[in-house]
DNA sequence: GTGAATGCAAACTATTTGCAAAGGT
DNA sequence: ACCTTTGCAAATAGTTTGCATTCAC
């Protein structure tokens, strides 16, 4: 049986002195079995289906960790709140309906990356990381106005 | 004398039936004497020279107004606040210093928006705005490192 | 058994709201 | 004089911190 990243994210925890506690691996597994963005009260509510008692200071804590250990990537919404998807998959940018809230991811733009050398030259920065979000209204909330 | 666009706020914020009140006018100054972004808290601090009386929650509730009225443009940063532009100024997008938190407009990237049409189709969304941001060293914040 | 991790409560930051007083028209 | 707008204080939302208890090792 192959190693996945599950049990990759485990070993590395543990080597790293790490204990594996029961919140933690709920935290971990909500990452294993979804794909998208999750905020931290989702992340929360999820994982107490493994762990009722779990608080939700341990979820940020643990969010935290994760990002630390770069397995998951913090998102900024459009409210502010922020929300985390796993490093493997979050690489693409956002798309976000401004009626119902919905998020979609979409690929990385390799061609924006290209972009941004020409604008590093010319300010004298040194680019480190980009956001690009994109507002609008999804298919769904679309149809509802043509009624 | 031309008319700028401050007088142009001015009166059209007449013309919406809202009084001209010194908080207000504090605020409105301080974007007509800069041009960058501000937050919340400096845009206090920077309409206090002018309104010494004037209190935070005023200068949220004129920024929201400015905002509304289609003056000023609501930008998200990297933690979650948020800060505003003059929408004239706006649709350039932000390099932001991780050291110093200096904020460099740079022109819309005109490429960009072609970038976006097909994800348009893919999504089947309406794609009615963009956020771009970068995130980086300034030059300067470069410098000191080195040493 | 020991120290890291947890969960609660409380602190904190950014923002919003209720309300009596101030001030533009 | 009227009624918007203000500023304070308190409420709210999301997040972080202090600390005694719990639990993985």
């Amino acid at each position: 049986m192959p190693e996945n990243r599950r049990d990759r994210i485990i070993k590395n925890l543990r080597a790293a002195g790490f204990r594996l506690t029961r919140p933690r691996m709920a935290v971990i597994n909500v990452f294993a079995e979804t794909q998208g963005l999750h905020r931290t009260e989702e992340v929360h509510a999820l994982a107490q289906r493994e762990c009722p008692s779990l608080g939700l200071v341990t979820v940020y804590r643990t969010l935290s960790l994760l990002e630390k250990m770069g397995y998951l990537t913090r998102v900024h919404l459009e409210n502010g709140c922020n929300a985390f998807a796993r490093t493997d998959l979050a690489h693409g940018h956002h798309l976000i309906c401004r009626a119902c809230h919905q998020v979609v991811e979409f690929p990385g733009l390799e061609a924006l990356m290209e972009m941004l050398a020409p604008i590093a030259h010319e300010t004298g920065f040194l680019i480190e990381d980009h956001m690009l979000e994109l507002f609008g209204v999804c298919p769904d909330c679309l149809a509802l106005r043509e009624t």
